[in-house]
DNA sequence: CTTTAAGCTACTGTGAGTAC
DNA sequence: GTACTCACAGTAGCTTAAAG
């Protein structure tokens, strides 16, 4: 998917991508073979050129960063499949909006949730984060991205040279909208039952619990990374629903199969 | 309540194609 | 060559949407 894209070359839209692909050039390479015979506009023909070939390189270093940069936000999907070290991401807070009301971290690698806990471990977050080669968020882009950012000054850099996918843009383009939550029951995509009817207020609610101490503390602590380990391991469903629509809808030329 | 890009709606610029 | 149209890409400004 992310070998026949076009569009990170100055100058080249969805129609000149379109029409490239119709042309037989449907990846980098058969576009490299055919390029003498392809009718372009020489201002095309110079950016492909060099676009081309900068992306070959790239991606056979698998310098994520390169894809980052170039790529539009909204077209970062098409990265995923070719970079595999993929980051379910999502945060709850304490309700406030400053630089220390990250509560809690979670960060889902596509087998286990790695969860980071305010006042326990969730400096540690920024180091780990960085392994990943991006990360999925739902809404992130607007709220944990923005907030993680605050807390981690250096994460403006790492955020920068990796891939973002934000579900909510990405699922309205598919004619979801609506919450998580809400497109998860549109997709019958069931939660355990103990985490199943809460709410974003409710982690607020049940970090308080938890801070208060007492009795029910370690109950509520439990409920707040259920909820949050439900929320980044649902992600990596809604994913798996997305990327083949948008391929579909995108009109990318058919994968070549080989024998 | 706050935050931020995407989405939407013009509008501008570039170039290819066509007619004369 | 000149003058015109049309399609595509990019940008500016405003609105929208969802997170806890």
């Amino acid at each position: 998917m992310l070998t026949s894209t076009f569009v990170h070359a100055p100058g080249v839209g969805p129609a000149t991508e379109q029409m490239l692909w119709s042309q037989g050039a449907i990846d980098w390479k058969s576009y490299q073979d055919r390029a003498q015979e392809l009718r372009l506009p020489a201002r095309h023909r110079e950016a492909l050129e060099t676009t081309v070939a900068d992306s070959i390189a790239a991606l056979e270093e698998a310098r994520i960063d390169y894809f980052a940069h170039n790529l539009a936000k909204k077209e970062h999907w098409r990265a995923v499949s070719e970079f595999s070290k993929i980051g379910y991401l999502d945060i709850e807070t304490d309700g406030g909006f400053g630089p220390d009301s990250i509560t809690v971290i979670g960060l889902y690698d596509g087998f286990e949730t790695h969860t980071y806990l305010k006042d326990k471990n969730l400096a540690q977050f920024a180091f780990e984060c960085q392994d990943y080669d991006g990360f999925v968020t739902f809404f992130g882009t607007g709220f944990d991205i923005p907030f993680l950012k605050r807390r981690f000054p250096v994460l403006e850099s790492v955020f920068a040279d990796r891939f973002h996918v934000d579900l909510c843009p990405l699922l309205k383009r598919l004619g979801h909208r609506g919450g998580l939550k809400s497109i998860e029951k549109q997709l019958g995509i069931a939660r355990v039952e103990e985490a199943d009817g809460l709410s974003g207020t409710d982690a607020i609610r049940l970090w308080r619990e938890y801070r208060r101490g007492g009795r029910h503390s370690e109950e509520a602590l439990r409920l707040l990374l259920s909820y949050n380990q439900e929320d980044v391991v649902n992600m990596k469903f809604l994913l798996d629903y997305a990327l083949p629509r948008m391929r579909a809808d995108s009109g990318f030329p058919s994968e070549i199969v080989t024998a």
